[in-house]
DNA sequence: AATGGTATTTTATCGAATCATAGTACCAAA
DNA sequence: TTTGGTACTATGATTCGATAAAATACCATT
């Protein structure tokens, strides 16, 4: 299998849930054709889980018409899964995580609803969860940067999140990260996997960016970038655009988009590809910072307004 | 007070203990005199608790005569914790962690005895701890970005620490932050906070550096580079650095120092503050790149040996 | 050798009660 | 107004058995 496949971080939902949405979603965007095999080992080793949730999860998707039982044992992908490839890929991203309290904690916060300090107990009231529950979303809120235990009791929300200023600072620190990454002595073009975002950019361009969510633009297009980050060889700088995405989706996936510009945006991405494509790496880099200021400029614009989804 | 005072990240012992020996260095760092008060208050916002424990913290260095009760109520400090600070800070300092299971996994980790994935009751055995220790524990090297949970049971260790390669990255990526982050639009010399790294360097040149431990050599130099690093104004870049550093911390701590290189590099330093001070930022940019490359060459130099505790 | 099926072992979460410890409110004195 | 003292409240760590779920080992089939 290609490129390691992103799982969506570990949220309280029993495993077979997520299993079975990441599957579905890797048979939509990894573009298997209908009586394709589906390995139980391979997938638990994409996945990095054992054989039993990746068992479950597939009984699950052939209740769905997902996958198909084979006579002789395991499973293959249906004409289900390939006809509606991108709606249902788009509505297990969404199911994923909408409701999810993680989710309407950021929303709260990031609507001030929320003060700087706060007890596990008084989110375990306000939220309605159990202190299980709790401790899996919190863990992730650190994780992902914007909340940090106190060294007594209770948590703190970091500053990272909604400050305008914040998302400012975002950008400038891409703008070095990115271009930085593409002219790094270890720099090595993974063709396959830039193609990958070609062929995606492109299905976007030809009018996929008038209709897809605001999540799925966001995520062809982090995908693009992180996808340039890696093949910088630097670990760091990888890392570090991942936490930035992260915390970006956060704010992003809650935006209206303004689909001219995302549209723009996509057609500098196919630039962008064909210039590391052809070997032109400081051109590319000179690209990306051209791609990213501008991209910083339309954000600050509307800072509550349109313009979300992408770069 | 001047700085936000680290406080060294929460893992299992009572927070009186961690808050004791917080007070004490921050005594010893602060070049607090004999005499002088500490507030209950003013220590409890400085390390974010409440005033009970540090009332109980005060107690107990009061115990060990580094504080005096007052006789009509307060605390201050007393001759003894002027006239050893240093000494009595750095004892503090090893007594913290040294023998921490915590530090114990990352050696071994680091020496390749550990395994890429393990389970939390394999640890549990292995190092004779409750689960709710080890919680902790795997709280903070979550947290401090060398292991991280699986979507199922168990966890992995990230390629992140001990390969030489991961080394040379981490130079790379530095070179590229710090020396960008003085030359960010946003950047504002802090002027204060670098003329008391500037004190602690001289110290250093000045004969320090023969006889101080790994640890706090390593802590004077990473303080340097942070200060200049918040200056940027943008918290991306320092938070970057702060999580690499906290990474290298790890594995410095425990390795010899080559005493003739750190002392070059404090020279280096003093150069660096002073450029920045008399406002020349390209130049110290520039400076930053030269002393960066410098760095990683004689650590790459012995890997497994001498050269560190700093850069 | 790869793969699916099945049985078994191991893990870590859950629930509920307990309790040391951290947070808070209020008062008095300097 | 700032500070310390004190009383009180709330928090979250801890414990432990029960249990759902994940990992693993092994076998059969192709």
């Amino acid at each position: 299998m290609p490129e390691p496949f992103l799982s969506r971080p570990f949220v309280t939902r029993p495993l077979t849930d997520t299993l079975a949405a990441d599957i579905h979603r890797y048979i939509a965007t990894q573009g298997l054709g209908a009586g394709q095999r589906l390995p139980e080992r391979a997938l638990a080793e994409q996945f990095r889980v054992s054989r039993s949730p990746i068992r479950r999860a597939l009984e699950r998707l052939a209740a769905e018409r997902v996958v198909e039982a084979r006579p002789e044992g395991g499973y293959v992908v249906t004409e289900v899964a390939v006809r509606l490839p991108r709606q249902q890929a788009e509505e297990a991203y969404g199911a994923a995580g909408e409701d999810d309290v993680y989710f309407r904690i950021a929303r709260e916060r990031l609507a001030g609803l929320l003060p700087d300090r706060f007890t596990e107990s008084e989110f375990m009231r306000r939220y309605g969860v159990t202190r299980g529950e709790l401790a899996a979303i919190l863990r992730r809120m650190a994780q992902e940067g914007w909340a940090e235990r106190l060294p007594g009791h209770g948590w703190a929300f970091l500053p990272t999140l909604a400050s305008a200023e914040a998302y400012g600072q975002g950008y400038r620190f891409r703008l070095m990260l990115e271009s930085g990454g593409i002219l790094e002595p270890s720099f090595k073009l993974d063709r396959e996997a830039l193609l990958q975002c070609r062929a995606e950019q492109e299905a976007l361009v030809a009018g996929a960016v008038h209709t897809a969510s605001p999540a799925y633009l966001f995520d062809a297009n982090s995908r693009l970038h992180e996808t340039i980050a890696a093949c910088s060889g630097n670990a760091f700088i990888l890392d570090s655009l991942k936490r930035l995405d992260r915390l970006r989706r956060l704010m992003e996936y809650q935006k209206a988009v303004d689909r001219q510009q995302a549209e723009r945006r996509c057609r500098e991405h196919l630039v962008l590809i064909d210039l590391l494509l052809s070997g032109q790496r400081e051109a590319a880099a000179d690209f990306m910072r051209v791609h990213l200021r501008q991209a910083a400029i339309e954000k600050q614009a509307g800072p509550d307004e349109l313009g979300g989804a992408g770069d």
